[in-house]
DNA sequence: AGGAACGTATAATCG
DNA sequence: ATACGTTCCT
């Protein structure tokens, strides 16, 4: 049974049995950390502890969904099924649900976007006749979320004398106005953003005492992976949800703390024996990863930082090649130069796609990669930038949604009330937000008040709110009774959403039906798995899911073999045998706003150091001595990083970096490149190739499985073919536990499952 | 009320 | 460069 112990070193070992009170676990990049804690919980639960009994925080929900499957490769899948194993944000999300009460929200409160906030805030500020220019949604909502992550109520806000003194400086005095104002209004719609999730958990576990000792005295054993990048309100429900039984287990690397724009606090993980006296210190230090030339590299920029905690990364592998700088005279040069060199090093080394990834600072800088990649026809996937949740049209349907399931969520009606246009303007809308406001409630709460007729809206259009008003109630009818995918496919037509797009004859217009469709098949199969694994499958759940996705969280099937366009920031626990660091120049990488303080340049700089660790067995930087910002020519030098990196582990052409050579604009040649570059409809792979991908198979038919066995053989469209390990429970409710030879043990509800009888 | 045409501000990293 | 907002016209 403890097999596993034998491919650990003694490190991760005493790290995975040692699970008695505090344990602080310093993992360097390429540690096994994940194995630790993967290990670390089968181990608890092997040792009988029960899995709802832990909670383990994870920083993605691939993280989470990717260890669960390998935890219940050890245990059986139903256990690690009932761990609490997610995302900060999904978990207390979670529990706010069941919990909302005590905090005067519906349960079915509904989650805003940021981009629903910043909408929220430019409203706020037009509505307070701020001046528009100073008050920037992205600026505001920036230091409310850091309010928020730091606890500070509005009130609190407006004594705070730092926060005030900041925000005159910076021309907007009345930000704890808005704030206070965003709160009432969130809190009028039934709505929490995602910062929300956290504070309001502190506020419950603050106000709630009896809430907070019940998942105080549930949660025996508490994991925390990523530690350095939790912010104060993280950090503080962990505490205090530790409290009584203290079998905490923090995971982290303070060399890799790169989330402080958000909040975090690097010095949750450097306080930590401060938190927990009697602490138990594991750290792994044997990089497993990485080559030696690139564990070397990394630790000669990580060096230049103060104030670390004190370890010796080092790798036993090869000693591998030296980190290579490439240069181009321009962006476009960069991409070629790096497209071609993933071409000829696929081909010479029998590499695969998925072998090489690309990574940048910021996600605009991967235009030119796509347009290279599409030219050389390279495969390739790009996570970030406007993922598909964010397109239009899917926002419109899911707006819909979140209206079905929460009528008072003002952003979500707003965005729809007037798509497909049913003729409610603006005039009407200033009518309805005018009422709403002196009234003091939600807007819909107006339209569905019998006195909205005196409010000075015309009769037709009157007929037509209360058309509207029917929709979404029609919709709400049938929450209960319809299964996420039939009641979505229902608001997709009823709604006037799939018409208004099958009119749309154009290119796009054609995109945009496909991504509805791609939309509607994602449902249909979260649909079809939580019914056959006996789970809640109504609307709410899919939406639930949905709203707290990361990019990540959207791969598909076949996107596994592809080259990865990425931001370093979502590369983060990743690896891959090749990896191109690119733009790495002055201004862009450190960025100019990054260069003003040295803790912000420090945090650059393990942003790097995170970079160079992500490669196995080969790291490539590179720079463009021109490129475009914002439609301009720019001139760049190559960045202080690369003079970081100590020169026995460097292969560089000396003369690159004679940087006060005057740049030479005649490199870009006119037409080629940017000119031409315009041809075709900007898609991206890994959406356009793919509409329908999820569709079920035509030809496969289900076997009635009304006889079936322990013992027999059986194929399922998804999970592939397997064999029934047990049945039990009694008819209608008949489960089946298979085991899958490639997807792992599930349990499958047999009414649902479609599942062919192989024996 | 709703669309076309024009002007302008904009992109850091994320759940 | 382009996405977004405003203005103007129907």
């Amino acid at each position: 049974m403890q097999d596993y112990l034998k491919g650990l070193n003694e490190a991760q070992r005493s790290a995975v049995v040692e699970t008695d009170g505090p344990s602080l676990v310093i993992a360097g990049a390429g540690s096994g950390k994940t194995r630790v804690l993967t290990f670390r919980i089968a181990h608890l639960l092997s040792e009988g502890v029960k899995p709802y009994r832990v909670l383990a925080l994870t920083f993605t929900n691939k993280a989470a969904k990717e260890m669960k499957e390998r935890i219940g490769s050890v245990v059986g899948q139903h256990i690690a099924g009932s761990l609490w194993m997610g995302t900060f944000h999904s978990i207390f999300a979670r529990i706010l649900r069941y919990e909302s009460k005590h905090l005067g929200y519906p349960s079915s409160f509904t989650i805003y976007d940021s981009q629903d906030s910043k909408n929220l805030v430019k409203s706020i500020v037009k509505k307070m006749k701020l001046n528009e220019k100073a008050y920037k949604p992205g600026s505001v909502l920036a230091r409310i979320s850091a309010a928020k992550n730091d606890l500070v109520t509005p009130v609190v806000y407006a004594r705070d004398v730092n926060r005030m003194t900041h925000d005159k400086a910076s021309q907007m005095p009345m930000i704890h106005e808005i704030y206070a104002r965003y709160m009432k209004e969130c809190y009028k719609s039934g709505v929490m953003d995602f910062d929300d999730l956290l504070l309001n958990t502190n506020i419950l576990f603050r106000d709630f005492p009896d809430v907070l000792k019940k998942y105080q005295d549930q949660f025996d054993f508490i994991m925390v992976d990523e530690y350095q990048d939790t912010n104060y309100s993280q950090y503080l429900i962990i505490k205090k949800l530790a409290e009584k039984h203290k079998n905490i287990c923090v995971v982290g690397d303070d060399a890799q703390s790169i989330y402080s724009f958000r909040g975090a606090k690097i010095e949750n993980i450097l306080n930590f024996r401060n938190d927990y006296p009697g602490y138990k210190l594991f750290k792994l230090e044997q990089n497993y990863r990485s080559s030696q030339n690139i564990v070397n590299a990394a630790n000669s920029i990580i060096e230049k930082n103060k104030g670390q905690i004190q370890k010796n990364v080092f790798s036993a592998n090869d000693l591998g090649n030296p980190v290579r700088v490439l240069k181009a005279y321009s962006d476009v040069e960069e991409g070629f130069l790096i497209t071609n060199d993933i071409f000829e090093k696929r081909m010479k080394e029998h590499l695969e796609y998925k072998d090489f990834a690309i990574l940048y600072r910021t996600n605009a800088q991967s235009r030119v990669f796509e347009e290279a990649l599409r030219k050389k026809n390279l495969p390739y996937k790009i996570y970030g930038g406007l993922s598909f949740y964010q397109r239009k049209e899917i926002k419109d349907l899911l707006a819909y949604f979140r209206l079905t399931i929460n009528p008072a969520d003002q952003e979500a009606l707003k965005r729809v009330i007037n798509y497909p246009a049913r003729g409610i303007g603006k005039t009407t809308m200033d009518k309805l937000i005018l009422a709403a406001d002196s009234s003091d409630q939600s807007l819909w709460n107006i339209l569905i008040n019998p006195n909205i007729s005196q409010l000075g809206i015309n009769a037709g259009t009157q007929k037509k709110l209360a058309n509207f008003v029917a929709l979404i109630a029609q919709f709400k009818a049938q929450l209960e009774n319809l299964s996420a995918y039939e009641l979505a496919a229902e608001v997709a037509s009823a709604s006037g959403i799939m018409k208004d797009l099958h009119n749309d004859k154009s290119i796009e217009g054609q995109g945009r039906m496909d991504n509805i469709d791609e939309l509607l098949n994602g449902i249909k199969d979260f649909t079809d798995s939580k019914q056959e694994e006996g789970e809640p499958a109504k609307l709410v759940n899919f939406l639930e899911d949905v709203a707290l996705l990361t990019d990540q969280d959207n791969e598909k099937a076949d996107d596994i073999n592809k080259v990865t366009l990425m931001t370093i920031h979502s590369a983060k626990g990743l690896e891959f045998k090749n990896v191109y660091i690119v733009g790495v120049e002055e201004g862009l990488f450190p960025g100019t706003q990054s260069t003003d303080s040295e803790k912000n340049l420090e945090e650059e700089r393990r942003l790097f150091y995170v970079a160079v660790t992500r490669a196995e067995s080969n790291a490539t930087i590179s720079f463009a001595r021109s490129r475009y910002k914002y439609g301009e020519l720019t001139y760049s030098r190559p960045s202080r990083f690369i003079g970081d990196i100590d020169q026995a582990y460097l292969d560089v052409n000396p003369e690159d970096f004679v940087s006060n050579e005057k740049p030479q604009p005649s490199f870009r040649k006119p037409g080629l490149g940017q000119a031409n570059s315009n041809l075709k409809p900007r898609i991206r792979m890994n959406y356009t190739s793919e509409a329908g991908q999820s569709k079920p198979k035509i030809n496969f038919n289900a076997s009635n499985t009304s006889g079936l066995q322990a013992g027999m053989r059986v194929e399922h469209e998804r999970f592939g073919q397997g064999e029934v390990v047990s049945i039990e429970g009694v008819a209608p409710n008949v489960k089946a536990t298979v085991k899958f030879n490639n997807a792992g043990q599930k349990q499958l509800l047999l009414k649902f499952a479609k599942l062919k009888i192989l024996t």
